[in-house]
DNA sequence: TAGATTGTTAATCGATTAACAATC
DNA sequence: TAGATTGTTAATCGATTAACAATC
């Protein structure tokens, strides 16, 4: 019942970017940055690295700047990854294997604990370690294995029904691959990653720079 | 020299997702609509929307709202997506091959032309229709074959270089998966696509609800 | 014509940048 | 202590919402 000021779309957004630019400059060795300093590499100005850390805590230290180390580790604990999530993937194509294959995930404690299909030809194959599970499976398997996360690269014509699946069984958060919008309750977490809006962008911006 | 007014990127952010909404209009036979009724489709406001089309031009009628064929049609040409773009896809790993076997590019005009991979194991092997090249080839075939896009699905350690090849090769546009940044020339078009960075976002949503 | 709804201006709200006192 | 740089307030800039005249 402190916290109650809320922080803007625009300062998370940008949250994960600091993010790795610390954990970049942990990896050379760096010990203190100033918001700067920071700023020239990031292209920001060093006022908006000041206020959206401020948003958080006082991190640095008049005089001194910031501790890479520390600064990494307190942002580690705002983005909610200084501890473990489990999570599922529901849609074995390609980019669920993607998703399944890439060690990057793990490795920021995003724990893959299974992957689903409907497609009954997948039954007992594996994506690396793990089985391919049915659907029939999936309600239980999220209880019995506290899944917070439900990643879903399935086609959009049957995400609304397996978004409500999954959240029916108690996941918290929804990683929507699919190229629709959930209509969830408000409480449900949705987090799209639209990449045909990503590349229509991307057209944008070069029919609108021949002009 | 006359379209001067720089158009915000919020704005171009929203444009695909009213695109969206549009065609599924058309396939429901829906042949007008006004701002007030696809507000509240798309909860958004309907001054928005009567805005960020106003960007563009006055695409709607007094009285009536807006013909939705029409709409959608000037928004295609908005986006650049009212012709086709050939693109090749760099890195032929799971997420390399996800776009490559997505319908849903090609169906907007994005043309896989090519997929490069610097792994010789997949040499001559196929992704679908589409034989897998080396790198050697890269810059010989994005001259060949008018290419616009590359999509870098590789790892980051290699995307740098790989974004100078391609854009001295004549790409104009890259569509970066890496999870870096790449400090190209300031006429190069990117638009990245960075997957942890949307999962922090997820998990700091989780970390921020439960206070 | 009367009703509906746009296009557009004005008001509000929020985010970014600038400035500087506090302080290490 | 003097210099550097934060934390934070104030100023500016931009985006969203509200309002309404124009007009189909």
């Amino acid at each position: 019942m402190e916290e109650t000021k809320k922080i803007s779309s625009a300062v998370i957004r940008r949250l994960p970017r600091y993010y790795r630019y610390l954990g970049e400059l942990i990896e050379s060795g760096v010990q203190r940055i100033s918001s700067k300093e920071l700023s020239d590499k990031m292209k920001v100005t060093a006022s908006q690295i000041r206020q959206d850390l401020n948003n958080f805590g006082g991190f640095g230290q008049q005089g001194y700047g910031y501790n890479v180390k520390y600064l990494y580790d307190e942002i580690s604990k705002i983005l909610g990854i200084d501890r473990t999530h489990n999570m599922i993937i529901v849609g074995a194509g390609n980019l669920g294997q993607a998703l399944v294959n890439s060690g990057d995930f793990a490795k920021r404690g995003f724990l893959i604990k299974g992957v689903f299909d409907n497609n009954s030809a997948l039954k007992n194959k594996k994506i690396g370690a793990l089985e391919i599970r049915m659907m029939d499976e999936l309600t239980a398997f999220i209880r019995d294995n506290e899944i917070e996360i439900a990643a879903l690269t399935i086609p959009k014509q049957a995400a609304k029904e397996v978004a409500k699946t999954v959240v029916d069984a108690g996941v918290k958060a929804i990683w929507n691959f699919a190229h629709t919008d959930l209509n969830l309750p408000e409480d449900v977490i949705v987090e799209n990653v639209h990449l045909s809006e990503s590349l229509m962008r991307l057209s944008y911006t070069i029919a609108n720079k021949e002009e």
